[in-house]
DNA sequence: TATGTTTCTTGATTTACGTCAATGTATGGC
DNA sequence: GCCATACATTGACGTAAATCAAGAAACATA
């Protein structure tokens, strides 16, 4: 239950068997069936998610009905519209389950007393953030520099996993460009 | 000298008197000239660098020798070549600064002993983290979801003053278009 | 096994935006 | 005040990738 996200923070972070024991109490587990909504674009975003099994996307919806893919999530991701869960604005961000899951849902005010009562988790956070910033950084270069081809051939080396795993359409979604296009780049 | 970093510090967090008194130690100041460079792709970036007054560019340099630009950073910004800094690898970015500037500089090593030392600085860091995620998340919504118009409203909206401040050849580079596509959108 | 649903492929066509090239307009150093 | 350099505009043209449309696989449900 608990073994993905241990295993996530003392890949940063050590924990001493106290803050193992109490880490769970601020968490809720949650199951979600494949296509199952853990947020809508419009709601409050009042969680940060993490993925203990499975897969989730989140993504914008635009004017014409089109899915824009922000972040594929699956096991020892975070996931949330982490502009609502911060700043408790509206979502603009639906997120839901591509797979069947299994998350753990960190509320404001546990994540607030979190980081009070564990000071290591403050700086498991710090430096979350600072390496999702990096990816973040590379991915916004990756956009405005690469052709489709690059991009697409870049992710599958960063996850060479992902074309078993997340369907082509859902990799279209979050490049940028069409499961079209990408099946023409695999045609060579 | 400090001001600016202290405006921008106690944004996020409060300073006691020990702390403003401590946290010079930890920086160099420097002054760069328009045009002169801070960081060269192939380096290694060790400092993160905070802007007092002007303003600097962080950008890559494709094969076919085009500039992308990755970050606009005027005063109270930080602009770093983060991967490179974090993990010690070597640099992909260059920055230099488009205007005169001030600039202060933090080595990782100072980095690691002023989040111990001050550990209000160890919040700060990830407060500032966690706001910056939430802009390059909108930046990369804004890169795959919308047409040049649209970008560049968008940045219009955010930033009202930047067509006043920056070229806008640098603006285009930015948002991954060309000044010609700006100047036909200017155009109506 | 059959039946719908989702995903992937392929071709024809369109389009937003880039590229190239020429000209115009600021801006700054001497 | 002049010249050089940087920056912006405009037009003609090319192209990468989107859109539209139709089938073919793959997968899931009964």
């Amino acid at each position: 239950m608990f073994d993905e996200l241990y295993q996530q923070l003392e890949e940063k972070i050590s924990l001493s068997e106290k803050d193992k024991n109490c880490i769970p109490n601020f968490f809720e587990t949650k199951f979600l069936r494949k296509k199952q909504l853990l947020l809508q674009a419009g709601e409050y975003c009042r969680t940060l998610a993490f993925v203990s099994t499975g897969a989730l996307k989140s993504y914008t919806i635009d004017e014409k009905g089109i899915e824009h893919i922000s972040l594929l999530a699956w096991e020892g991701w975070w996931v949330s519209d982490f502009k609502s869960f911060i700043s408790d604005e509206k979502a603009i961000l639906f997120i839901d389950a591509i797979e069947d899951s299994e998350i753990l849902l960190l509320s404001k005010s546990n994540y607030e007393q979190l980081l009070i009562e564990v000071p290591s988790m403050e700086r498991y956070f710090r430096i979350l953030y600072q390496n999702s910033l990096v990816t973040k950084d590379r991915r916004l270069i990756s956009s405005n520099t690469y052709t489709a081809e690059e991009k697409y051939n870049h992710l599958l080396k960063m996850y060479p996993f992902i074309s078993q795993r997340i369907p082509q359409i859902l990799i279209a979604s979050y490049l940028g460009i069409t499961t079209e296009t990408i099946s023409r780049i695999k045609k060579g």
